[in-house]
RNA sequence: GGAGAGGUGGCCGAGCGGUUGAAGGCGCAGACCUGGAAAGUCUGUAUACUCCUAAAGGGUAUCAAGGGUUCGAAUCCCUUCCUCUCCGCCA
């Protein structure tokens, strides 16, 4: 949700940033709604006081002025009534028109789509293999790792086994990242996977990507669906909260799975686990001062980098151009991992920074000691890591020559190996 | 699924048609007191929207949510949601 004051007093500053997302902007529907709001708002609060003037002093008036303010009064009640039904449906139309609104990028964050997104660093190389390269899917054929038939024999398509070490590897990984945030002083959560609508919204998915998500039971705001990714859960942790200053920034970080139609097919180059409708991912959450979250953000782009770097996986990290970053969010860095049978690099982790975006969707504020005033907080988010394209580098990055693939160092105590073989 | 109890400010807890934004307590902040602290005393301490160029200062709303009765509702009526307890069922 964008500041309505500030569309109020500088719509063309909002729309130049906006533009920089949308091929047109058009905030006069805003601007003349919130315009007619306030002009009700205004004419019905005076009567109100009228009212409540009246009533307060009737006791002391004697029987028949009685009678006079009562009828007087029970014709403004009317009024006050009929008055607040036009607010109330200007209200709504403005909220949904605010609600589709995307978030403004950031000041240096480069207008247009992929085309011009820029990479930042790389890290590692491309590995070199002396022998025919097996991709992923081989792989984990060949070791035993992912059944991906019977995957669909119980789901469908989209939906695998992981086994033995396979489930191994799996678990070692997500283990891995919680050692590693719990090291750095994030807070370890468990969320529930079915989220009600609220959350949905907060978050920014809602209304608009509502035909990603499984729904389950409900309509309207009773609606329940499988979260898509954790940030939905916990970026709900402090809806309507006013949190204390000196306990900012708040770090959380959460371990689910991730469930996401991901309707249509997917073509030849992105079978296997690059994208399906349950994945595993550990997921950031910070909730900062407006002044920290620039330092919150270059936090988590480093987490991510430094597990990136003690597994060893040649990857970059790339600056993502303002039509290429979710609608909620103001700046995103995507690192993406090198996959040498794709010959391309597939995103692993978002990093994205939403200001006060998500913030005001969901009333999450806290109160500066300075001011004694209430202040949106800003939200941040990062996936560190979603294993569906981590699992895949691994096993290609990693293999050898005989049909084996070395694990990682920092993961081999808990997978129990070295090196998977066949 | 059945039966019952209940949802009041940061928290606990009064109030059950009229100066109640809401007693009292706790917590928190400030002042006094103290060598320093504790205790004690005093003062202050909700949020949103809105009017005003801004500040100052007004106004409106909010006692789970929505609707109704009334000149007037935290208080009465209806609907919904949520929490708790007991029973049933169950991985």
């Amino acid at each position: 949700m964008l500041d309505i004051n500030l569309i109020r007093t500088d719509a063309e500053k909002v729309r130049k940033a906006l533009l920089k997302r949308m091929d047109s902007v058009d905030l006069d529907p805003v601007v003349s709604l919130d315009r007619r709001r306030r002009e009700l708002l205004t004419e019905s609060e005076a009567l109100k006081m009228k009212k409540n003037a009246a009533s307060a002093g009737v006791k002391k008036l004697d029987k028949d002025a009685q009678q006079a303010v009562f009828a007087e009064m029970k014709e403004i009640a009317a009024r006050i009534k009929a008055i607040d039904a036009e607010v109330a449906a200007a209200e709504a139309q403005l909220s949904e028109l605010m609600a589709g609104l995307p978030n403004m990028p950031a000041e240096d964050v480069v207008a247009g789509g992929k085309e011009n997104n820029a990479v930042v660093r790389e890290w590692g190389k491309r590995p070199e293999f002396g022998f025919t390269a097996k991709g992923h899917l081989e792989l984990s054929k060949d070791l035993g790792l992912i059944d991906y038939e019977r995957g669909a024999k119980l789901g469908g398509a989209g939906f695998w086994v992981y086994r033995d070490m396979g489930a191994r590897l799996e678990w070692a990984l997500l283990n891995f990242f919680v050692q590693t945030h719990l090291a750095a002083g994030y807070s370890f959560t468990l969320p529930p996977h079915i989220l009600n609508y609220e959350c949905g919204y907060t978050a920014g998915q809602f209304p608009k990507f509502k035909d990603d998500v499984f729904l389950l039971a409900g309509t309207g705001d009773k609606t329940q669906f499988l979260l898509p990714t954790a940030e939905t859960a916990l970026i709900s942790l402090h809806r309507d909260e006013i949190l204390k200053e000196d306990e900012l920034p708040r770090k959380y970080f959460a371990y689910t799975p991730c469930y996401r139609k991901e309707a249509g097919g997917y073509g030849a180059n992105e079978r296997g686990m690059i994208r399906g409708h349950q994945f595993n991912k550990v997921e950031l959450i910070q909730f900062a001062k407006p002044e920290q979250s620039a330092a919150a953000f270059d936090e988590m782009v480093g987490q991510v980098e430094g597990v990136m770097q003690k597994l060893g996986l040649h990857y970059r990290l790339v600056k993502l151009a303002a039509q290429d970053c979710s609608a909620s969010m103001a700046r995103t860095y995507d690192i993406e991992v090198w996959i040498p049978s794709m010959k391309t690099y597939k995103e692993v982790s978002s990093v994205s920074n939403a200001h006060d975006y998500q913030a005001r969707r969901g009333a999450m504020r806290f109160k500066r000691a300075a001011t004694g005033k209430n202040e949106f907080l800003h939200t941040l988010n990062g996936s560190c890591l979603a294993t569906s394209r981590l699992f895949p580098a691994i096993l290609e990055q990693f293999q050898q020559a005989d049909g084996s693939v070395l694990v990682p160092e920092v993961l081999r105590a808990s997978v129990g190996a070295d090196r998977i073989t066949i």
